[in-house]
DNA sequence: CTCGATATCCCTGAAACCGAACATGGGCCC
DNA sequence: GGGCCCATGTTCGGTTTCAGGGATATCGAG
């Protein structure tokens, strides 16, 4: 095994041209270059350089150690500068709510991608509950979530409130305009999967003082459940930004009276203050900018 | 400044969970892991693990150096296997003459990727005078190169002769069939560089006992001496394969009576067997399988 | 033989390590 | 709820290990 010291030193010798011109370059020995280079070959069982009586010069193999391992040295050198220099650099685990990854996310990392080159993401989208979860257990750094369930001890900034709407695939079903709580429960609902805040509000809106609940499905996937919706499973309950941003889509907003209407999702930006406090701060700050414009 | 034992460390704590754990996973006692790790944190200026009173969790910073260095790791552990295991990888300086750029050298490395995947290739094209000084100046590994301007002291290895010809565009110059020495010299004759073996060649051809020497113009480049012809500036002796591996030109081949031919230009492949008896012998291989086909 | 280089030997000093004692915080029993 | 216990990290003194310094032997080329 070998050390970055190690190759610090061969690369001295092979710049000055020997042991001797080496030691003085590097303020040791001579012996210690000697003893080090020895212990070195036995270590690791190779030649790394040829004594040629007079002199020495590098094997063939010790060319292709210090080829290769001077890249490591410069990475070193670049992990420390970046660490101790306060740059933003590294790897941000971002989650993000699949309603946010079409409209703000995409305006956010080009944001933070120009004020921090060297920062890197890495993006999951999951379940608001989900990434609550991963955000208390250090497996995400920043997340983008569902007000209502986010965890305790954590900094939290709001973000513009997303507005619901219901959508009809025309072709399929005709409603009444305005359409009533009873035009619209008759019907199939597509909805956010049944444990979330959004599919629970629908409940309460549609079951609201009646006999007969509606008949509200879930799906963990707005793709999934605009296509549902286009093809006349049901109507749905989609946030006016998505069906805005699938231009392919053919789905027409249903006009509903006022005790129809639905809730705008409220959703925020957080981290762990304790944790993640200058990068939190940094994506915050880029998320606030890109969902202000 | 870090080493890889301190990112060694670092790891086995966040993988078994404390410093504890990690002691004894390692065989250090619980005591050095506290230290190191505080002089580590200590002399990069930086917080690696988050005292919590009970047990300990990575920084932010931490988890930075962490995800960066363990890369290191596993590219040292890549390199120690390569070098030990006898595995061929690394860069091979290999030196072509531009003539067997065009047939010999793709069909040899496209060889020697199929045989050793994890070798590189940094390849140069001069004149053979140039990468005999460099093969022994230990700046080349591998040179393919003209037999006369082989340095002594080296293995080398005959590859088929290069079958030399004079070519002429036909809508510049119109030649007798066959052409005499006369009819050749007559005209500008484009040639390999003044230096070069063949440039000699083409000259005592020439001269052989006459009053008035041809003119003979060198030119370093294979391209450039196509082109020349190709554009009427002369004739020019070209390797048969070379201008077949052309497509786009249009130059003729000139019959030329016995004492007018070219001799074959006779390249070897060469190596110091001291130096790189391993790599060169493969490349010298798959040269000659190349060469044969 | 002499010169210019590396290798070896012995000694020293610093760095790393160990073990034990100490400090701290969480969980548990009464 | 208070006190005890356990698990964990920290600190301290003594010890071991290892890298380096200096002098000298050795080696090959000219």
């Amino acid at each position: 095994m070998f050390g970055f010291r190690d190759i610090e030193i061969i690369r001295s010798v092979v710049r000055h041209g020997g042991f001797r011109a080496a030691a003085d370059a590097t303020g040791l020995a001579q012996s210690a270059i000697s003893r080090r280079i020895r212990h070195l070959e036995d270590r690791m069982g190779i030649t790394i350089f040829e004594r040629a009586g007079r002199g020495v010069r590098l094997s063939a193999t010790g060319r292709r150690l210090v080829d290769e391992a001077e890249v490591l040295i410069a990475q070193r050198d670049r992990i420390l500068e970046e660490l101790t220099q306060g740059v933003m650099a590294g790897v941000v685990r971002l989650g993000v709510a699949e309603t946010m990854t079409h409209t703000l996310l995409p305006r956010m990392l080009t944001t933070l991608r120009g004020r921090h080159p060297m920062l890197r993401f890495e993006i999951s989208v999951d379940t608001s509950e989900q990434m609550g979860q991963a955000l208390r257990d250090d497996a995400l750094d920043v997340v983008i979530m569902l007000r209502d369930q986010a965890p305790r001890g954590i900094a939290l900034t709001p973000l513009p409130p997303v507005s619901m709407g219901w959508f009809v695939s025309p072709e399929h079903f005709t409603l009444p305009s305005p359409a009533g709580i009873d035009d619209l429960a008759a019907l199939p609902i597509v909805s956010f999967p049944k444990t979330t805040i959004p599919h629970r509000q629908v409940l309460e809106v549609m079951t609201a003082g009646r006999r007969k609940p509606a008949t509200v499905h879930g799906s963990a996937s707005l793709a999934t459940m605009v296509n549902l919706v286009q093809q006349g499973f049901g109507i749905g309950t989609i946030p006016h930004d998505i069906v805005a941003a699938w231009p392919q889509t053919m789905l027409q907003e249903i006009d509903v009276l006022p005790e129809a209407k639905l809730p705008p999702l409220e959703f925020v930006i957080c981290h762990d203050p304790e944790r993640n406090e200058e990068i939190g701060r940094e994506v915050t700050r880029a998320a606030v900018e890109a969902g202000c414009d």
